[in-house]
DNA sequence: TCTACAATGTGAACGGTGCTTACATTACAC
DNA sequence: GTGTAATGTAAGCACCGTTCACATTGTAGA
């Protein structure tokens, strides 16, 4: 079913790892894909994937990092440029749909205890961070830029996971994205009469 | 090495295995706990837990439980009954740093998809909800209280994880709590000006 | 063009895991 | 006491991550 002609090498076998764990990721739900898994999907032997990667955590921080770039396109996609608290609040709703769209990469991504060695996963979140960080600035330009973005994130991932976890109702998506846009708009509040 | 005489019926062995595994939380660190390994500290066979549990996911909603028993203790700890915004603070400092201390136990509690049928756990999951929100309103009776203890809460678990997943630095725990207060006390800011 | 070599794939195997099933032992109600 | 339900054991299933010896292929240098 794989198609490829079945040649012996496969020609882009690592990349095509990536694909196939994000396929299952999609499909199989919450559950966590295994390795074999992975290589079954690849349509290749269950040690193939030794070639590329060093272990399971090698390839899911790959992954990992796919899904933090899909997430920042996805930010990107909800207000290009965000400048108003308006703007940052529908990013900060983004955010929450995109856990709330894709909980298994979501689990990937923020779930466990991150590979600290991945330069690939460490690059990823501190293009993640630093994104938020220039949204906040050119928002708030005399903010304390560092603290509010921190906080802002922290809020808004915080929601993402009381509501993936079902700590928090999540039935309702507009609900969602009301709770969401009131919370962000607190918090903006609070700073702006902080830094005045 | 168990000690106990080692009759053949273990005694209580259920809750020798939340025990047991909350043992192997502490220790082993982040690693997942296996049931066998459970069964193998608790000194008992590998199929013996199944006569108290169903599956794994039942043990470890069990172990949740107990963790959300222990966070609601740290708190309380931090401070009996939080009235001032101060107050909370430190409350919610105790929260990053129950996750800080115990990272494995915090992410059984909140790290996987729960177990959504676990009455044990949802009502334990309940209890914490209300106390945030008993102290949110205990604090800001003339305020919306679902709307800021949910936002507050969401801060706090956010401020949690980036911690946990090293996305923040948590090297310096005074700069952590420095961190967590100043963010509280950024959302309680906002609250009083909208409530105003 | 032939050939050595590095890169990349296969297959079998190891120990560990969750879980089930058949059976053994024990506690307890009658 | 005895029958029954509760609770333990032992063996086995399929799957998992990982490793190792081996097969196949692309490619650089003669």
């Amino acid at each position: 079913m794989t198609k490829t002609g079945a040649a012996y090498h496969h020609g882009d076998l690592r990349a095509a790892l990536v694909r196939a764990a994000l396929e299952l990721l999609e499909e199989g739900g919450a559950s966590e894909l295994s390795l074999r898994g992975v290589a079954r999907r690849a349509g290749v032997a269950p040690s193939a994937p030794y070639r590329h990667y060093p272990d399971r955590d090698a390839l899911l921080s790959a992954v990992a990092a796919v899904g933090y770039l899909e997430l920042a396109g996805q930010l990107a996609t909800a207000h290009p440029s965000p400048s108003t608290p308006d703007d940052l609040a529908a990013v900060a709703v983004a955010y929450v749909e995109f856990a709330l769209q894709r909980p298994a990469l979501f689990r990937v991504m923020f779930g466990g205890p991150c590979d600290r060695d991945s330069s690939e996963r460490a690059a990823a979140t501190a293009a993640v961070s630093a994104y938020v960080g220039a949204i906040v600035e050119r928002a708030f330009p005399q903010g304390d830029k560092e603290a509010l973005s921190t906080a802002i994130w922290a809020l808004v991932h915080g929601l993402a996971f009381l509501y993936l976890d079902g700590k928090l109702d999540s039935s309702d998506p507009s609900g969602v994205a009301s709770r969401v846009r009131a919370s962000v708009h607190a918090l903006i509040a609070a700073s702006a009469s902080l830094a005045s």
